[in-house]
DNA sequence: CGCTCGATTGAGAGCATTCAAGCTTAGTGG
DNA sequence: CCACTAAGCTTGAATGCTCTCAATCGAGCG
């Protein structure tokens, strides 16, 4: 069992996260519980690479939002993709299923990220998206996007940066597949760490929002070996794991695994 | 040994591919051998996407084009990134280097495909691009397809659909590592044999212009196990496997694997 | 002709998967 | 409040597959 002392910063829930929001100061500007509200996009887009100059033309871009509840979906396979979608809190997975019925996951979408980008190419999704805990997502009609992009040549540059950044991260799953299983578990975490704390969270405690058989699903290993592996780094004094709460004790060693 | 009967619609390298060229007509419009002469851009992007109409606002992006001998880099990781790049004839490969120096390949790139598309998100490029064959690229400056973007809607929609279409790209190949060994040289063929026929080559002979070791760097295997896996194809009768030159006799039966 | 590089094939070792059992946690209902 | 249940997690043992190592073969080239 992990100690009392344990922070656990990303373990709000819609219902509690407000108070993180708040010290952090730049994400959760305001709060509308409203079902079917509007937000303002610009302050959302902010913090992920448009300037403040760049902001007062974005302001017009309004666009609904979707709560979700644990395993149900944002869009399927298949779906007319109309289109992108922002995580404003919660997690949410990618998966894609093969042509025998099994199903893989191809990626885990947190608060400030984009996803739905794949659906762009052929006007269909080519993955399902559900929800991992309760989430706030933002709905970005690709129509209205692409008006804004048109006239504003900032918010162009910026999809097309979100675009070739969504490239860039497949890519590095790809590779990652490459390597030894336990170099993938160490980069996972690591990436996670990475994310969360961009987002303001601690780097060195979590908790994941996701099972042994998803977190392998995306790793290409068995959910026993997840386990095994976590186990041999707990053994290793690298991290402590107790459930799905992951304290990393020792991250410069986790890194030294990757070379 | 295969007989003399084989087909080699796509053996033809940058010497003799004028005359195949002519043949279908769309792709090779015209050739200009000199080294640094500039080409416009409409005839070459009309055939992936852009309507007739279209072309016409695209007719004045102007850009260079490189020719490239096997193992010569297009561009190198962590370049900074002024261009993305068309592929005229040849065959290109993209490969990352891991932290412990091991280089893994990341795509293989043909006639008519784009590349470079990772490095508009930092600016730098994410990859090595090196040439397998000889091989011609039209070099488009970003900044110029940029602007081009910004006045013509068609060509921002056709670049975000190029983007989209490399998600879905690295996304299938994530989802193919998670596959069985066999299934995912079973997957190689398939996407090689209709990507040549995307460019009018045959769908079921043709000659593989990469190593063992690269296809199984790609497929995350090794080439020991990809020479076996042809072997065993080729003894189930799936296929004519002869150093690089492929037969494919039985598509079904490779599509059948895969479910 | 001999060299080199890539491909093929065999044998043995190593490691992840499979199968199975026990354990923990969370949620439910008495 | 506690027992019960189900789902997820952990751990062990044996199997099977891929990798590693090694030898051979063949094609291309000087």
């Amino acid at each position: 069992m992990l100690g009392e002392t344990l922070i656990k910063p990303n373990f709000a829930t819609v219902g509690s996260e407000s108070v993180l929001a708040k010290t952090r100061g730049i994400i959760h500007r305001q709060r509308n519980d409203s079902p079917c509200s509007e937000y303002r996009l610009g302050e959302w887009w902010l913090p992920v690479g448009l300037s403040e100059g760049d902001r007062r033309q974005l302001d017009g871009l309004v666009f609904s939002h979707r709560r979700l509840k644990p395993a149900q979906a944002l869009y399927r396979s298949g779906d007319s993709c109309g289109s992108v979608y922002l995580v404003r809190s919660g997690f949410i997975k990618t998966v894609v299923l093969h042509l025998d019925g099994r199903e893989q996951v191809s990626g885990f979408y947190m608060a400030g990220e984009m996803l739905g980008l794949d659906g762009i190419a052929s006007g269909k999704h080519a993955s399902d998206a559900r929800a991992l805990t309760d989430s706030d997502i933002c709905v970005v009609p690709y129509k209205r996007l692409q008006t804004v992009s048109h006239e504003a040549q900032a918010m162009q540059r910026y999809l097309c940066r979100v675009l070739s950044q969504e490239i860039v991260r497949k890519q590095n799953m790809m590779v990652m597949l490459g390597s030894m299983r336990d170099q993938r578990v160490a980069t996972f975490l690591l990436n996670l760490s990475g994310r969360l704390t961009a987002q303001g969270f601690s780097a060195s405690d979590f908790l994941l929002r996701m099972s042994r058989d998803e977190i392998g699903s995306l790793l290409g290993i068995k959910l026993e070996t997840v386990s095994r592996i976590f186990s041999k780094f707990d053994k290793a004094k690298l991290m402590r794991i107790a459930g799905r709460h992951v304290r990393i004790l020792n991250i410069e060693g986790l890194r030294a695994m990757l070379d």
